[in-house]
DNA sequence: ATTACATTATATTAATTAGTATTATATTGA
DNA sequence: TCAATATAATACTAATTAATATAATGTAAT
């Protein structure tokens, strides 16, 4: 159980909006595992390409949706552009996320 | 930046497949803020309605795709039907998400 | 400078699939 | 019979995604 303080419904709602907005920018296997790379460290679109196995145009507009929503930075260097993370809420989300869902769990160990 | 080992791509691609799975249900204001509420501890749709203004069906309609999704769990008590979170991930994600996009940001103080 | 190539982005379209609200009705229990 | 909750059915309105082609930008070679 999550112990938070009582806020007024307009402000929920409002809060709601904000989050939903950026999950749902999360909820596309794509892009969840591109910002997964990128949350590791900056990353060239081809970094991605070769390690997520995704075909270029599908990349390229599946990061102008992480890059619209404010999610991540670019940084051009000659003829490649990387990418960062720019949102901290994102980052602590991907975190948590990482922790829940890919994280080998520890075997137990009889004694 | 967030540090994590290395796993090969069908794991990683499973991994989010999953984890899309759970955002997406997530990714609906409605929802979100129905396992806001409940995660804060056991609610029944009546607390539910009238904490959050949604239409009854609209209600039912959404509770129900959290339990789909395996988010909540349901107990019966004569009439009332107890809603409660039943996924220790979505849990995990609630907290950062409250954390990030609700917690008051304490004002710095001049001094 | 001009050409050619590598890297990345954008535009467009097609195909598919979905999300939501509403109204009405069913179920279960007191 | 009433209160609480769920389900069904419908209607509406679009949203997501993949694929193909092309554009833009930078570098290097001639």
């Amino acid at each position: 159980m999550v112990t938070m303080a009582d806020i007024d419904l307009d402000t929920m709602r409002a809060s709601a909006a904000r989050t939903c907005s950026m999950l749902k920018t999360l909820s596309n296997p794509d892009r969840l595992l591109l910002l997964c790379q990128i949350s590791q460290g900056e990353r060239c679109v081809s970094d991605l390409e070769g390690a997520l196995d995704i075909h270029q145009p599908t990349l390229s507009q599946q990061l102008g949706v992480l890059r619209d929503e404010g999610l991540v930075d670019t940084r051009r260097d000659g003829k490649f552009i990387y990418y960062s993370v720019a949102s901290k809420e994102a980052l602590a989300v991907m975190q948590v996320l990482y922790e829940q869902f890919c994280k080998a769990k520890p075997k137990r160990v009889k004694r």
